[in-house]
DNA sequence: GTGACAATCTGTAACGTTTCAGTATATTGC
DNA sequence: GCAATATACTGAAACGTTACAGATTGTCAC
């Protein structure tokens, strides 16, 4: 009877995908051998584990995810959480597709988890951690102290986030040194006679506005230039916002003569703002400003550019969530990634 | 002994997520039961369906996914398949947030399928659906003789494509009307004078290319203006080539005096070809452009605009996708957008 | 020859869900 | 009062996988 329903069906039921029922009727063994031997344990015999390998290759078997992650709770599956109003564009493109390279030849799938403006940042985080639908998240946005990371941490989830914290806990990121960008925008913005600078920062509640106006502050410091206010406006502000504050501030006397600018479309709106204001990009002000495609150059051919690489960001997180749901140290899956010079397109005037 | 197998675990077993069986366990009803009343089944009584439903929100379940898509094949997944070189970037972005935004409220996820040049693009949609990994597919770059669209229609798998295809088979698709496009930005250059223009082209083998190219000529022969080929490149070309070779065409003396572009990422490197050759924009030559966020005002106030909205894409193809596996007519679920007006920011001179 | 032991292989159960084929109980027709 | 029928519920089986606890050999020491 048992016997009888073990065979019963394989033989005729071929439209299907292959299973391990499949193979273990084509090479005559038990599904459980056949398992071990795709994964290449040792109480198989080395010959048998050949000859499953080859079968299974043979008519492309793979295995089917919902039986795994059914049985295991494996799901085989990274998930990158997004804040649908925040992000910058092509942070979203660049990361995604950086996560992709990585993952490519593991069988994880990238599932892309939104969360928006009105919604509390945790939501997506506990929804994905209680259904237990990733093996690993990576969020962005990182904050000082930050709640979705602390939560992770406490249900011992592999995660990695794009920027630091800074709560004393130890966990997988990669980061942008934009301490170390503000300083080098400021010291080639000194080099070239400016001394008054303004900087657009990033908002006020995530780590690397820390970062970047420690590294602004403290340069403007050391080059002994000052710093014009410029804080009721970060780049996570509208367009308008930021050109409208900027013409405002540069029809001041003491307006500024240089800006640092830590995002490429706020800056495309301080240019527009500078220009509102009649004074001319090069000669009267020069901007510094991240970017993370090579387009500044075309807008303004006197922008000076620091490129900050957002696929590299997204194959680095990759690799941190997947070594920790590999095993590997929390502690050793943290990478920060250096700006390069300061580019100057060409200089006019 | 059966009994004694069913009712030992599960009192005791609180720690995990609740399932059919904890909540059998808590109404005193079987777990067909409540699998049943869960999906609101004539067969249960009215009081026992609510009073199940009634737990069940209380207790926060949720059906485990590997259990479903297990028992009955569905895997309440949407697969967005991208191209990792070739994509526009604010494309990705937006495409993403607007399928979203439609399946926020649904147990559909997104995962995200990449495939890079030097792939057979079939090969992702291949992979779907021989793993079976997604309810329905989401493509871009239709082509007229799409082999995708072909391959899905075959195999049944429910899809929709962003542009439309040529091969008098129906499908869903959303589609922005670049007919349209193109005419209007004809007319709208003859209209201020332009006589001799240039198309910069989607690339050749995608259905666009040829509604784009349709529209330019026809209106060309419309408003009796002539056509200045240029199509050695086409959008999907580098920044650079294109810059070249708009500078190229630019220095002769048959030069065009007005420029169709086909995405903004394009007309950035048109525009600095039109400068490099020492010409300017708005005296010497106008460019109308498609954008997708509204940034080219900025980059130079006297370009052209007509507006894409590829969130609204993605939220259209979300709903075509979903509208069809819900049993909806393909053809039903067909939608072109409109071209809004071309939008002149600012002329100068 | 026998007991011990390693080397290979195997069946059963379980993960959580839905479908199928029922089983009780109440209601109706006559 | 009894069969027929509707109503409300139920257990068993199956989806494909892996972990567990064997089972069957063959080999070796003595």
């Amino acid at each position: 009877m048992d016997r009888h329903q073990t065979e019963k069906d394989d033989e005729t039921s071929a439209p299907g995908r292959p299973t391990l029922k499949t193979l273990a009727f084509m090479t005559g063994l038990g599904v459980t051998t056949v398992s071990r031997a795709l994964k290449d344990a040792p109480e198989i015999g080395a010959e048998t584990r050949r000859r499953v390998q080859l079968v299974a290759k043979q008519i492309g078997y793979r295995p089917n995810r919902a039986g795994v992650r059914l049985r295991t709770g494996k799901t085989n599956v990274i998930s990158l959480v997004l804040n649908t109003e925040r992000e910058i564009m092509s942070f979203v493109s660049d990361i995604i597709y950086g996560v992709s390279e990585v993952i490519a030849d593991t069988p994880y799938h990238l599932i892309v988890t939104p969360y928006s403006r009105s919604q509390d940042p945790l939501d997506p985080i506990r929804y994905l951690v209680e259904t237990g639908s990733a093996d690993g998240v990576i969020i962005s946005r990182a904050q000082p102290n930050d709640p979705r990371a602390r939560y992770m941490l406490e249900r011992g989830i592999p995660f990695a986030t794009h920027g630091r914290t800074d709560m004393g806990l130890v966990h997988p990121y990669h980061d942008f040194d934009n301490y170390a960008f503000a300083t080098e925008a400021v010291r080639h913005l000194a080099g070239i006679g400016r001394r008054r600078l303004a900087l657009l920062a990033p908002p006020v509640g995530l780590t690397y506005h820390g970062h970047t106006v420690n590294g602004f502050t403290d340069a403007l410091s050391e080059v002994g230039a000052s710093e014009v206010p410029f804080n009721t406006v970060s780049i996570d502000h509208s367009i308008e916002q930021i050109r409208m504050r900027t013409a405002q501030v540069m029809r001041r006397q003491d307006r500024p003569d240089g800006f640092v600018s830590s995002a490429a479309a706020a800056t495309l709106a301080v240019v527009a703002g500078i220009e509102d204001a009649g004074l001319k990009l090069g000669r009267d002000v020069d901007v510094v400003s991240k970017q993370s495609s090579e387009l500044l150059h075309l807008f303004r051919r006197e922008l000076l550019v620091v490129n900050e690489n957002f696929r590299l960001a997204g194959s680095e997180l990759a690799r941190a969530v997947l070594g920790w749901i590999g095993g590997a140290e929390p502690g050793s899956l943290q990478s920060l990634s250096a700006p390069g010079e300061v580019l100057a397109y060409r200089r006019s005037g």
